[in-house]
DNA sequence: ATTATTGTATTAAGTTATTAATACAATAAT
DNA sequence: ATTATTGTATTAATAACTTAATACAATAAT
């Protein structure tokens, strides 16, 4: 896992994307053991505690179960993992639409305009 | 026009947003003259390059013009006010496209997703 | 030509957010 | 019981961003 830290963005916020993405893609298998804190933060080259705060989200986010004094491990709910995943889109979609409404946009507009960006990305 | 700004976000995007709402909805114009940055600022209870910062935002997205030393005006092109108005949809748009991607989101389900959430929003 | 008014540039101050350093608390392992 | 390992909490240092203060430059108005 090579931990891609850019300094364009908070640290923090990049690992959860990059752990996330290992959870969805199986590195850290469904009920599989993290490792600690600190190991992780070592291996990222990254504080304890920056690493803490990405943990803190992913657990709020429900993709992490946090046992006191013998580590966390990822949760074995594969529903969960998918709800996880489908609540930060909806944040994202939430945001998103409220922005677009501040601006103006009716809601037949902006399915619209999505629609025809969609239609306009490549693959 | 009750210039209204909250501390919990940057003043100058509550600036931005208000000003393009007075543009859409009419309260300057096309082609009308806006007051000076200094008398803008002053009425909006804000320090000039604050409102200055807005302001440029704003001519980037080509909703306003700057004559240099006669002060600025609302563009005169209708297109053009449209045209700022999509081109900040799709900023928008495509940020999010882009997060929902890295996500892990095929197009299909992001269109799905806003689909249902636009039908579910209020009004 | 002078003055007043315009936008701009530069710099400093203030504020918020991020990261790091360190100490603490709980418990599994021995 | 002791020790080592775990997550947590608190505080400090750093960095980034926002806002403000001030001085500058250009030109329309007189």
């Amino acid at each position: 896992m090579p931990w891609e830290l850019k300094s364009d963005r908070p640290i923090y916020t990049q690992l959860i994307e990059q752990i996330e993405l290992m959870i969805f893609s199986g590195v850290y298998p469904l009920g599989s053991k993290l490792p600690s804190v600190r190991d992780m933060a070592q291996e990222a080259a990254v504080n304890p505690n920056t690493m803490q705060k990405a943990l803190v989200k992913l657990e709020e986010d429900g993709l992490i179960i946090t046992h006191r004094t013998s580590g966390r491990s990822i949760t074995e709910d594969a529903r969960m993992v998918e709800m996880a995943k489908t609540k930060l889109a909806q944040e994202q979609i939430s945001e998103f639409l409220e922005k677009m409404q501040l601006m103006g946009f009716e809601q037949k507009e902006i399915l619209t305009i999505i629609d025809n960006m969609v239609k306009g990305m490549k693959k």
